[in-house]
DNA sequence: CATCTATTTGGCTATATTGCCAACTAGATG
DNA sequence: CATCTAGTTGGCAATATAGCCAAATAGATG
């Protein structure tokens, strides 16, 4: 495989590799809407402090947020607003998904 | 947090999980053009069969490719067409973060 | 039926991720 | 300055992932 391609595919990974925590993607959505201090997202996900910092050290990592120290507290928020229509498509892998079982269950149930 | 929007946040998280690999991401790419066997896509990646077999059961798994026995070899297809633009989004944070160190870097220089 | 090819599965090791607690840092405030 | 609050970092244990080899399975073919 291509050298150039290969780094590519792992920067691409890796961005995905960020989104692709029940939490991180909790967050996201409500970075969404706006910005947040870590205080509140730890609220939102219901995991210890350090837990909820580690994981948006890992989102902004990958480019996916920005932080902005005020005062005490640390706000974050969401770099790439396309992020969201983004989620469309995985959207349709889970309807698909359940357009399958539906369909499973009526053959058993036939 | 909500019970059912856990859930949700968990399906999503597993079908970016899925995505979330240099390989994986590299057969996704090649079967939206065409459908492929097992050989084809191990020669693709240059991995183990074996290897290469496993990635392909976590895309099937979750949702994302369907595969078809024809004779002796299994052939993968992509489930979901619209993947594809999805990657426009990954795109731009990746983007964003060059152009970060470019701005960075003529900071330093100057 | 023996055997070849394509693929999957089991097993193992190396490595990465997650999540907690404890310790540390940095503003804010009495 | 003592202390409080907000957040980060280090460290550890539990768990998950990745990749290889070897073994098993399933068509194809002589």
């Amino acid at each position: 495989m291509n050298k150039e391609r290969k780094k590519h595919l792992e920067a691409r990974a890796k961005v995905l590799k960020a989104m692709a925590h029940p939490s991180r993607l909790l967050m996201i959505e409500e970075l969404e809407k706006s910005e947040l201090c870590v205080c509140e997202l730890t609220e939102m996900v219901g995991a210890d402090v350090s837990t909820v910092s580690k994981h948006l050290s890992v989102l902004k990592q990958a480019g996916l947020v920005i932080d902005d120290k005020r005062g005490n507290q640390v706000f974050y928020q969401l770099r790439v607003p396309c992020i969201l229509n983004f989620f469309g498509c995985v959207e349709s892998v889970l309807e698909a998904q359940h357009h399958d079982r539906s369909v499973l269950l009526k053959l058993v149930k036939s």
